[in-house]
RNA sequence: GGGCGUUUAGCUCAGGUGGUUAGAGCACACCCCUGAUAAGGGUGAGGUCCCUGGUUCGAGUCCAGGAACGCCCA
């Protein structure tokens, strides 16, 4: 039988828990991992891989809770679905975490150690992480194959990448490069735009304004300015603007050239101007470099080139370019055909030919070069300068430019269509293909390696000697063309160090070619996982089955750039289609304020703190419930009001049906009322639940999880607990029995059973905790969890779409009256004679009329009537019907409108209410108007509190009799022995005796209505005197303005009643 | 500089296909209800629907231009 539910202090983190541990022990989750494993449809969820380098914040339970949501759908209407979970396990910020456990502070600290035991150190660390999502995703409620979660260091997945590139390499795009990025010295790696963006700080530099002496003109120079001194080594040329304005500015027997904006602000002491001339009249002259005596600087010609960027804001309007240390340098360089000259090795540290600077590092030689410059007269001025400069988000160090080789593949050859592709793809939100089509328009060519340890060994050799290489497509190759180094290697994963020991012949020069010792981009890793997870390579009927996949679905931000782009580029290149259907892009999760989290910060929220604090329904409901495209200010204040605001309400509705069903023993197999039997009230929720479950399985399949969940939480916080239930409530009550109440009992069971399997998707745990208390107690052979059950279909038999009209104007009803009512400041306890109806809708009177002892009842009112003849007592206002005026008259309308408002509008209301036209000159022109083309609204009343709407005006008889008066104090008195009986701490069932002590109205009214006051308070006897001690509970009670002491006693139990009445 | 998005109440957001008085939640004030609900309901106050122009009888909604903010790319 039910069990009772309590609705004080539940702890429902601590159900979660209970039921998680009973899902796994009790094979739940295995049963509805196979509950479809034989059907025909089947339902194809990709999983991104989470990155297993940390433990989850509550921004990875958002796109979880989407996953599993979906899933648990599909799953629920039948689909055949693989459930594969996936962690992304290559890469940097492995090896970051890693080098900060083992207290590494650069490559060679990697080198020392070992390749082989960091790269075990760094499995390590995946599968450290990867077991604690495991369980923390377990905790979110997250059904999936768990076991069977895919890796993206896996063999498969590496080698899979490596046909990828093998493909691209038949093709010839792949290719080795040069370009100069942002680099850090300490971790010896280039960076990502993405990583220096992270990355910027405040920091103090010394800038120089260097003299760069002209060639062939005595005593006069060019004017620099640079806040990275020790770039001045690698100069190559200098940038003006051809159309900015410079100034030939004489100090003393110095001659500076420099722009007409900056000399006031660039020069020190006096200066005369000498002559203006444009940029323009500056580029091509040849000019001696600050550092022309090293040895990497000979031969090399410096020379001005024009530049459009620079400007005279900063500095001197003269830009010293070192295309080897600047990634804009290094473009113009190219445009101009400069000398590239780079000075640092992959430490930062000079290389030879830089002479005294060889062997220094670059973030010490600022002070030197100065000083240098100073000696040899070079030096204008220097000053600290502070700006923000990009740092390394990983350990804080300066970063620098250099050139660097790297290895890409060409774009260019599939551009189009890996755009075609895209656009095969429903994009959530929309505008998310305009997004990745302009990524995809832009995008440069991908560079695919990174010189670092952790990661997809790049197959590709190349012969030291030659040049030459060669792309390797899967291992079976690698051992066929080995010609030293496998048996070493067989055993191991194709991971570095391991597999850098095997050798292949250079086919160009008959040398021994090696791979290169750079691993690959991780979003090699995540975009081949359409292919390796499915076995593209072993079993390509079975990838058929799953590819492409119906639906992925990850935060936005980003993700057109790294995982939709690598999925959508992999599978363009090797079958030339998307590997997906959907994609649902969802935007970024912040604080409640509106700021990002970061753990520096201290704002960021871990989920297990979260899960533990506030439990995941309520997290997974606000998840669901949020329009994806906006950013989500998450915050417990938020969750306290999405428990509020849903999850209590239902909660509360579940519980009072399980407390009153376990109080009375009912049974709904025992009892059977058709429906043809039930009461209006009955019917309109059943009709109002098909229609729910019809809107939110539409909803769902649309990928519209928020509009589900709108109507879901509409329809149990205002239709089922704000309506149904509060106006049914007395129909539970163990003094009546009868059909009726097994017909009410009936109704709420089927709502509620109804809505723990509507539910399941979204609050997997509150559903199932609703599933087993209403089915499981009542019904062994019902499905062991509501995880195992169909999703709820619509029963067209059970609609009343009429009804659900007319309740729905009924309840418009009940809100005017309740608003004429509180104009009027009389509270619903207090009886009125009369309400009074009216509207221009005959289907809206006809509806209140039918359903008015519900609107008698709710508003505590004696009598109903309709308001047939309002004109007697109020007035009218008229209005042209626009949507029906509009298309006929058109530009005459206004003038219309005027000429109504200069009718009397008793008038024209009566003959509207009549069903006559009228007639009203337009710009001397008539124009009959039928009743459909004007609205009349009634403005106001004498005597009586009103309200309106457009449709309906409800209209309260205030006048209060002594009888309605003392009616009014009587339900007073009961409503303060209630407050008495619950904090006296008495049951619901208990009997009582009372003994109030009361004066003058009040007393009588207790009189008058004392049959009343003890049948709703379950009073066996009900007594004037003053309370004593033995009377049990004494309080005194406030009823408005009056008080009353009252005793109470428990004198037994209501007998116990079943609902039919025996 | 280019692309995309956003802009509606103090805050967070809803507002197919143009239509009469633009809504909700939170916060605030007042009131009410409670034999399910430490809940809930109602009312009030709070709006140049970013601006300008256009189309239209009528624009939060459609079109054009602009502004601010955000993301991405240069």
């Amino acid at each position: 039988m039910f069990k009772p539910v309590p609705t004080r202090g539940v702890d429902f983190p601590a159900m979660e828990r209970e039921l998680l541990r009973w899902w796994y022990e009790a094979g739940i989750v295995q049963k509805y991992l196979k509950k479809n494993e034989k059907s025909e449809k089947r339902w194809s969820f990709l999983d991104g891989p989470i990155t297993a380098n940390n433990p989850m914040g509550v921004h990875h339970a958002w796109g979880r809770t989407y996953k599993d949501f979906y899933q648990r759908f599909y799953t629920m209407l039948g689909y055949r679905q693989r459930y594969q979970n996936g962690f992304d396990c290559q890469g940097l910020w492995v090896e970051v975490e890693v080098e900060k456990e083992l207290g590494f502070t650069s490559k060679q600290d990697i080198e020392a150690y070992g390749i082989d035991r960091f790269v075990e150190k760094c499995k390590e660390r995946v599968f450290k992480y990867a077991a604690i999502q495991t369980e923390q995703s377990k905790r979110l409620g997250y059904f999936m194959d768990w076991d069977n979660s895919y890796y993206t260091l896996s063999d498969e997945n590496n080698y899979m990448i490596w046909h990828f590139l093998k493909v691209c390499h038949q093709h010839g795009w792949i290719y080795h490069g040069y370009d100069v990025m942002p680099w850090c010295p300490r971790c010896a790696t280039g960076l990502s735009e993405m990583e220096v963006s992270e990355g910027y700080q405040e920091v103090a530099h010394l800038s120089l304004y260097v003299r760069f002496p002209l060639e062939g003109r005595e005593n006069e120079s060019l004017l620099v300015w640079t806040t990275t001194p020790w770039t001045l080594a690698a100069n190559v040329a200098a940038a003006v603007h051809p159309e900015l304005t410079y100034v030939k500015a004489r100090q003393g027997d110095q001659v500076y050239y420099l722009a007409k904006d900056a000399a006031r602000t660039a020069l020190r002491g006096q200066y005369e101007v000498l002559e203006e001339l444009p940029g323009s009249a500056l580029v091509g002259l040849a000019y001696r470099g600050p550092f022309d005596e090293l040895p990497a600087m000979q031969g090399v010609a410096h020379r001005v080139i024009p530049w459009d960027e620079v400007d005279a804001e900063e500095g001197t309007g003269i830009v010293h370019i070192a295309p080897g240390a600047g990634r804009e340098d290094y473009q113009l360089g190219k445009e101009f055909d400069l000398a590239v000259v780079a000075p640092l090795d992959e430490n930062g540290v000079y290389l030879s030919g830089f002479d005294w600077l060889t062997g220094m590092r670059v973030g010490e030689v600022a002070e030197p070069i100065a000083r240098n410059l100073e000696g040899r007269g070079l030096l204008y001025r220097s000053e600290q300068y502070t700006h923000r400069y990009p740092t390394c988000w990983r350990c804080g160090t300066e970063l620098v430019f250099r050139l660097v080789d790297e290895w890409y593949i060409d774009v260019d050859p599939w551009r189009e269509r890996v755009m075609e592709a895209a656009k095969t793809v429903r994009w959530i939100p929309e505008f998310g293909l305009e997004r990745e089509l302009d990524w995809l328009r832009n995008m440069d060519d991908w560079m695919i390696s990174k010189k670092r340890y952790w990661g997809l060994a790049l197959p590709i050799w190349q012969c030291p000697d030659c040049g030459w290489f060669d792309v390797i497509g899967s291992e079976t190759e690698l051992e066929e063309r080995a010609i030293e180094g496998w048996e070493e290697f067989r055993g191991h994963s194709p991971h570095r160090p391991w597999i850098d020991k095997v050798k292949i012949r250079c086919e160009q020069c008959g040398g021994v070619a090696s791979r290169i010792p750079d691993v690959g981009n991780p979003w090699l890793d995540a975009g081949i996982v359409p292919f390796s997870t499915l076995n593209y390579r072993h079993d390509r009927a079975y990838w058929q089955q799953w590819f492409p996949a119906d639906f992925i679905t990850e935060s936005f931000p980003g993700q057109f750039r790294n995982w939709f782009y690598s999925l959508l580029a992999q599978s363009t290149v090797l079958v030339d289609q998307a590997p997906f259907k959907t994609v649902l892009g969802f935007a970024s999760l912040r604080d409640e304020h509106g700021e990002e989290m970061h753990k520096s910060k201290g704002n960021a929220i871990w989920f297990d703190e979260a899960a533990e604090q506030v439990g995941v329904d309520v997290m997974r409901w606000l998840y669901l419930r949020h329009n994806p495209a906006q950013n989500l200010n998450f915050g417990y204040r938020l969750c306290d009001e999405t428990r509020r605001q849903f999850l209590l309400p239902l909660w509360n509705s579940y519980a009072f049906f399980a407390n009153y069903a376990a109080l009375d023993g009912f049974h709904p197999a025992q009892h059977d009322v058709p429906l043809a039997e039930r009461t209006l009230l009955d019917r309109w929720i059943l009709s109002r639940l098909q229609e729910v479950v019809a809107v939110a399985r539409e909803r769902i399949a649309d990928y519209d999880s928020a509009a589900a969940c709108r109507a879901i939480q509409d329809f149990v916080v205002e239709e089922l607990s704000n309506w149904y239930i509060r106006r049914n409530r007395r129909r539970f009550w163990k003094t009546e029995s009868d059909r009726d109440k097994a017909a009410a009992y009936l109704t709420l069971y089927e709502v509620l059973v109804t809505l723990a399997k509507l539910l399941a998707p979204f609050i997997p745990y509150t559903a199932e905790a609703m599933y087993q208390n209403l089915v499981r107690s009542v019904d062994p052979s019902a499905p062991e969890s509501v995880h195992l059950t169909d999703y709820p279909e619509p029963d067209e038999g059970k609609v009343d779409a009429a009804l659900a009209q007319d309740m729905a104007w009924l309840l418009r009803a009940v809100e005017l009256g309740r608003a004429a009512r509180n104009k009027a400041n009389v509270k619903v306890r207090q009886p009125l004679p009369r309400v009074l109806v009216g509207s221009r809708v005959p289907e809206a009177l006809e509806a209140v009329r039918r359903l008015h002892d519900q609107l008698l009842d709710e508003l505590n009112v004696k009598a109903f009537d309709v308001i047939e003849r309002p004109e007697e007592y109020l007035t009218y206002r008229v209005r042209p019907n626009l949507p029906v005026l509009g298309p006929r008259l058109g530009p005459k309308l206004p003038a219309l409108q005027r000429a109504l408002a200069e009718a009397d509008p008793a008038q024209v209301a009566r003959a509207v209410r009549a069903n006559r036209p009228v007639t009203v000159v337009v710009d001397g022109e008539e124009v009959e108007l039928g009743p459909d083309d004007l609205l009349v609204e009634a403005i106001d009343r004498e005597g009586f509190a009103a309200f309106e709407d457009r449709d309906l005006i409800v209209a309260v008889d205030l006048s209060i009799t002594p009888e309605l008066r003392l009616e009014g104090l009587a339900r007073d008195f009961v409503r303060g022995v209630q407050e008495a009986r619950k904090s006296a701490g008495f049951e619901i069932d208990d009997t009582i005796a009372v003994v109030y002590d009361a004066q003058g109205e009040l007393a009588e009214a207790v009189e008058r209505f004392a049959d009343y006051i003890k049948n709703e308070t379950l009073a066996v006897e009900l007594r004037p005197g003053r309370p004593a001690e033995q009377d049990g509970h004494v309080e005194e009670v406030r009823v408005g303005k009056e008080r009353f002491v009252v005793g109470l006693r428990r004198v037994g139990r209501l007998a116990k009643v079943t609902a039919d009445g025996q």
